[in-house]
DNA sequence: AGCGAAACTGGCCGGGTGGCCAGTCCTCCC
DNA sequence: GGGAGGACTGGCCACCCGGCCAGTTTCGCT
């Protein structure tokens, strides 16, 4: 017992194309100071598909609009993002109708469904 | 010209521990065959932090409700649900009221929120 | 047989939602 | 100085949503 003052970092390949996955496995299996996880075993840290929403194409989203839609995607109603943002109703359900005009949406749940799979928001 | 058939795999470093990152950033930016991501370069696959929502912690739904679950986070009214699923809106109702529960959600855009981040669904 | 869970259906109703119309203030820009 | 866009507000209204009551059938387990 002398120089285990930091144990092997454990990490997990999360990825699903085989291929990569493999690689991944093979180069970072033999390096010293960090080991793959054992299957059910918790990881430090994971290695995962480059997440595709990460590229923003963006939808011009005006600041409130984003924070409605925030409001919204925590279940809020019309009321409520109204209290919290100190604006009537009638000025969210305005903001809710172009943020369903921007983002495609039929409904509030399509459309944080819709801002969660763009990036736009994270849940 | 001969043995590049595989370029170096990109790896970017997500992770907001400065200690871990820069532990991982040491051991993996010296392994043959990887090459870390320049800033702003895009990657073949990230190293994250564990995700916390890969555990399951099933919340036990029925595969009726996971059905409407579904349809809800694709935008549909119970309407349209109950078409797809040929039931009645009561019916459609009935679910997504115990899906309320369970999920503990105020309203149906709460309960896909919800719902995914559990990861019980995937946008 | 008896019991519980799941799925299904109905009526009723208050409140929420979204679409339409209208309008007023700003500020930035040509 | 006139336009364009954003934020904001109002009224009106059809429709949807969620919660309440009630009921049926079918299944598996004991």
């Amino acid at each position: 017992m002398s120089e285990d003052t930091t144990p092997d970092i454990v990490l997990s390949i999360e990825i699903d194309d085989p291929v990569l996955a493999d690689r991944l496995a093979m180069l970072l299996g033999s390096v010293a100071g960090l080991r793959l996880a054992a299957s059910g075993e918790t990881a430090n840290a994971s290695v995962v598909a480059r997440d595709p929403r990460v590229m923003p194409e963006d939808i011009a989203l005006t600041q409130r609009e984003l924070d409605v839609l925030a409001l919204m995607a925590e279940g809020a109603s019309n009321k409520m993002i109204a209290r919290r943002l100190n604006i009537s109703v009638h000025t969210v359900k305005f903001h809710v109708g172009s943020l369903l005009d921007k983002l495609d949406a039929t409904g509030r749940t399509d459309a944080v469904a819709h801002a969660a799979r763009r990036g736009v928001i994270e849940l």
